[in-house]
DNA sequence: CACTATACGGACCGATAGTCCGTATACGCA
DNA sequence: TGCGTATACGGACTATCGGTCCGTATAGTG
């Protein structure tokens, strides 16, 4: 049963053409000043190209992100440790947290429109869930059930975008944002009295 | 020399009508789906009369959170142990946590508008920088300068409106949230080896 | 009562996400 | 190679929203 049409081939050069263009834009406009007319102009396509392939804003973005994430999630996954099974759980998951930080400063701009889109909530994010479960799971491993849901909510919430955008902006080195977060996740992971 | 003149009554009454309004729409209407339309709908009165009073809807917004704060603000710096000056600067970071996380869950849907509004990122807010210094000046007391700044911001970050909302819309407690946020403190306010 | 500073209101503007539909074309098939 | 159709294209169009403008109304004053 293949009810599945193959792509035709100018939709799939189009599909290129967009991301190129729009993570170009989001890469050389510092913050998320991209407007979809901006996108569709830069890839020399037609708006409605561009919402039937990605469905809305935070589809196009989810699929820029997507493509830059894949050699972190593989890292992850089944990757070197301390990020892959088999190393403790304290060390995976401040190697974790630490690789999210990277992530996010290796791609200021489009993390910044990502979590800014969707109507506000970077909660309703797919990828969100993800993390915040496998963070939950190395908490409770580490320290104990107790609060991990809320306390990898917490951490995940210490490298949002926005509180990134705002330390960079106002001076603090990315060695120093390396340093607090790794303060605050071992201060977390210690074992409560 | 009084350059100031007195508002006029017809003035005062709309300012009054206008934050009777929009507070009553923030509160019913879950989300922020309030328009500054609807408000100016609501209070009966010209549009105009909403952005000449309160310039943009961040004014506003910040102008009804300004009314709803003063008790919280006085107790703080003024009021009863262990939130005023006086307390072990750990007791007070915790309870200076506790009251914002209280006061952020009495006024969700008003205080996920403010940290929404502003083109995005909470930490334009005025309010914002305060709250940090303080809380940054008490870690610093508690544990020492290294890593203050952040671990404040971190503090700050695990109390935001969108995370509040996004825990309450999934089941957790108001209970179990301060019970987070405390054990969060308390692990970062006890001193690293 | 008249005069002026102040305030009113809603038409208007510019930007932006998202939709619609007539037109063009890629591709399987004969 | 030529044909028919499913698929894709593009950009005009709509809806919504924050914010502005300016002609009109009125509160306060002497």
């Amino acid at each position: 049963m293949p009810p599945v049409r193959k792509e035709r081939a100018d939709a799939a050069r189009n599909r290129e053409a967009v991301l190129a263009a729009a993570d170009r834009l989001f890469a050389e406009r510092g913050d998320c000043e991209v407007s979809m007319d901006d996108i569709a102009a830069a890839a020399g396509v037609g708006k409605g190209t561009l919402f039937r392939r990605f469905g809305d804003r935070v589809g196009l973005i989810q699929a820029l992100v997507a493509r830059r994430a894949e050699a972190l999630r593989a890292d992850i996954e089944a990757g070197s440790t301390p990020l892959a099974p088999g190393a403790p759980a304290d060390e995976r998951a401040l190697a974790l947290l630490a690789a999210l930080l990277g992530f996010k400063l290796a791609n200021r701009p489009l993390m910044l429109a990502l979590e800014n889109a969707g109507s506000g909530s970077p909660y309703l994010s797919e990828t969100y869930g993800p993390w915040h479960a496998q963070l939950a799971g190395l908490l409770a491993e580490a320290r104990g059930e107790r609060d991990a849901d809320f306390l990898a909510h917490a951490l995940l919430a210490a490298v949002r975008s926005d509180l990134i955008e705002h330390l960079t902006a106002t001076g603090t080195s990315p060695a120093d944002i390396h340093s607090g977060l790794a303060a605050l996740a071992r201060a977390v992971l210690s074992p409560t009295p």
